[in-house]
DNA sequence: ACGGGTGCGACA
DNA sequence: TTGTCGCAC
């Protein structure tokens, strides 16, 4: 829930853009003669004609509705084409639409200000720079002609009735001398939007719909308007835009359902209707804040009494890349997933799905995620709780699709016996497994800058994409974890498996203490066969007590504790990026460079000399920490090529492994470094 | 026991 | 911080 901030005098122009029925633009983009005809995309086909998860106008006129199964909707509409989401490694695979969506934003809409991409076909602008300069300079009243599509917008509370004589009216309000300022900033969106729309049909052949007003509540809200009036009128052409003149919002929002605002749609919308009978955005303002803040609390109260009078001063990001990447995949029902050797199978698909886009995301964007997250749904048949949520895991992430294979199979099996209880499954003479698994993703997240101009960062993830994709042969596998005494089910089907090989000097040990409630009791515990100042401590951990238990869970924190002070390689990108000119934002025709951070820097301080200072000071020591500072553990968290480019570039004079840069414990034993790849190779 | 696959932000 | 929950397209 986004928190408002009240802002007295909100003179921003705000535009929430959307990509309609996106998905089958892009299948008509690829196949024009689909254009005009009603369409559909579709998901696994198998199942009574697979899932609709978009729907073209003309297939929505004939009563075509998302979430219809396919069949369904040849009943409904027998022409209607049904194109299937490309799959690859047995799940549908989103790629194309995804970078479809990237091409709208990064080729056309960051160029107007800042931009913030909220979803795969959304994104907010904020425009108020450039709104402004055109008030100052080229006033909407000031041209002799207003473009023909800004003329086509949709202002709320003006009714369309007859062609020409409506422009007239748009055009009369888009110039009218005597308006609020606010609203010949909005004049001058309009016609700044309009532009934009043009230039995305004309770059990327889709159309798209925009809402523009004072704030993203608004705007967003607008824009769903337009999309409305669009189907009550039966209207077919999906490109249009809307406005709300200042004064008339509050009136014609008033008997605008709650449910149909953002963040409304669910149980938040539902208790609001049925704990304090409100339906509409009126009944809500008959509320005071303080009596809102009594029912939902003091954040949610504030911001409802807010979104209720229009008021939301949440910024608009200036971010272009998303923050995070998953891959999942449902096994609805009778799919359900019952064994480790099939999750790990489809862990496995997953997780190259997920490396495949970590791996470009670096290569285009420059960036490198740092946390593995293992996500998972279960139901126990038989067993009382069998409505016990499957815990989510995650741990520091390793670049390498093996790497991501392991961990996320590690994660998935401390989750399991979490869920299964602290006595594990059930005793042998049961062969019969009493999970279930209905769902399986993995997600990085965390992702951070990484300096450009270390050429062999790429060059080293480039060789790494080029690998033919599954075949865990074609990394050399540092560590494989075994599992001796989890569970019988567990071990039984682990020996099922088909871990790569490796030669045996090579293999680290995973001891596991079955009743040790810990997300990092497989992997915090590795022991590296050559890591003797290590083997005191892990001796500890194949052991079972209850005190034990407490002796692991005290070292984890220390080891945690002691890479506190120190700066991790996410600290130091961040420095480096913060430079400014790393922060110069050039578009680049294919090979996008994007700078996401532009919203690092708080925005409203943007450009105070204090930042820029700030910003000096770290560039006179390049990476913004001395080199004795930085923990040898930090680097563990990368490639060795890459540690290796850090190290030269960092201290030219060390060789690796030599040094742990303060006292204690050796830094690799530390729960972030040991996890990772070993240095040498 | 399903719209599926993703992604975001708030809360404890 | 991690993990959970809710929401949205």
């Amino acid at each position: 829930m986004p928190v408002a901030r009240p802002e007295t005098s909100d003179a921003r122009v705000i535009a929430h853009v959307d990509m309609d029925c996106f998905y089958v633009q892009v299948e008509q983009r690829k196949q024009p003669e689909l254009r005009g005809l009603p369409t559909a995309v579709v998901q696994y086909n198998e199942w009574q004609g697979g899932a609709l998860i978009a729907v073209s106008y003309e297939a929505r006129s004939c009563g075509v509705k998302r979430s219809m199964r396919g069949e369904e909707a040849k009943a409904a509409c027998p022409e209607i084409q049904l194109v299937q989401v490309p799959v690859a490694r047995g799940k549908a695979d989103l790629n194309t639409y995804r970078s479809a969506g990237s091409e709208v934003v990064v080729s056309i809409l960051a160029q107007s200000g800042k931009c913030e991409r909220a979803s795969i076909d959304e994104v907010y602008l904020d425009l108020t720079d450039a709104a402004e300069s055109m008030l100052a300079d080229a006033p909407p009243e000031s041209l002799e002609s207003i473009d023909e599509e800004a003329l086509k917008s949709h202002i709320l509370g003006m009714s369309r009735e007859d062609g020409d004589d409506f422009k007239e009216s748009v055009r009369d309000w888009i110039c009218r001398k005597d308006a609020d300022r606010r609203d010949k900033l909005l004049g001058c969106g309009i016609i700044i939007v309009a532009e934009l729309r043009k230039q995305v049909l004309k770059e990327t052949e889709f159309s798209c719909s925009a809402g523009i007003a004072h704030n993203k509540a608004r705007s967003y809200l607008f824009c769903m308007f337009f999309m409305l009036a669009k189907l009550a009128s039966g209207m077919n052409k999906p490109a249009q835009q809307t406005v709300v003149p200042y004064a008339a919002v509050q009136e014609l929002l008033s008997s605008l359902p709650i449910k149909k605002m953002k963040q409304l749609g669910g149980k938040l919308g539902t208790s609001l209707q049925t704990d304090l009978g409100i339906d509409t955005v009126g009944d809500l303002l008959q509320f005071s804040e303080t009596k809102l803040q009594e029912h939902y609390g003091i954040n949610t109260g504030t911001w409802l009494w807010n979104i209720a009078r229009g008021i939301s001063g949440e910024e608009v990001q200036g971010r272009l890349l998303p923050k995070s990447h998953g891959s999942g995949k449902t096994f609805p029902g009778p799919r359900a997933l019952r064994s480790l050797s099939n999750v790990q199978h489809w862990l496995n698909q997953l997780s190259e799905e997920l490396y495949e886009r970590l791996s470009s995301d670096l290569e285009q964007n420059k960036r490198i995620a740092s946390t593995l997250t293992l996500h998972a749904s279960a139901f126990r048949s038989k067993d009382s709780d069998s409505h016990k949520k499957f815990p989510s895991k995650s741990c520091p992430l390793r670049y390498g699709v093996a790497k991501i294979q392991e961990d996320a199979f590690n994660l998935f099996q401390a989750a399991l016996r979490e869920y299964m209880g602290p006595f594990g499954p059930k005793p042998q003479g049961n062969k019969k497994e009493t999970w279930r698994i209905t769902g399986l993703s993995v997600s990085a997240s965390k992702i951070v800058d990484i300096p450009s101009g270390t050429s062999s960062i790429m060059r080293y993830f480039q060789s790494q994409t080029t690998i033919p994709s599954c075949s865990a042969s074609g990394f050399p596998q540092e560590h494989v974890a075994v599992t001796p005494s989890a569970s019988e089910s567990c071990s039984e089907q682990k020996s099922a498996e088909t871990l790569p090989a490796m030669p045996e000097e090579d293999i680290t040990v995973t001891y596991t203490s079955p009743d040790l409630d810990n997300s990092y009791r497989d992997i915090d515990i590795v022991l590296e066969k050559d890591a003797s100042c290590q083997s005191n401590e892990a001796k500890e951990f194949p052991t079972q007590s209850g005190t034990q238990t407490k002796t692991i869970g005290r070292k984890i924190n220390n080891s945690k504790e002691k890479n506190r002070g120190m700066p991790s390689i996410v600290d130091i990108f961040k420095n480096y990026n913060a430079s400014p000119q790393a922060k110069e934002e050039t578009q680049e025709d294919s090979t996008v460079s994007l700078t996401s951070n532009r919203g690092n820097l708080s925005s409203s301080t943007n450009h105070s000399s204090e930042v820029n200072q700030e910003v000096e000071d770290r560039r006179d020591t390049e990476w913004g920490y001395k080199v004795g500072e930085i923990d040898q553990s930090v680097f563990d968290e990368l490639p060795y090529e890459i540690q290796r480019e850090f190290r030269s570039f960092l201290r030219p004079n060390k060789r690796p492994n030599s040094g742990k840069s303060k006292s204690g414990d050796g830094s690799a034993s530390s729960s972030i470094a040991h996890y990772f790849q070993p240095l040498k190779r």
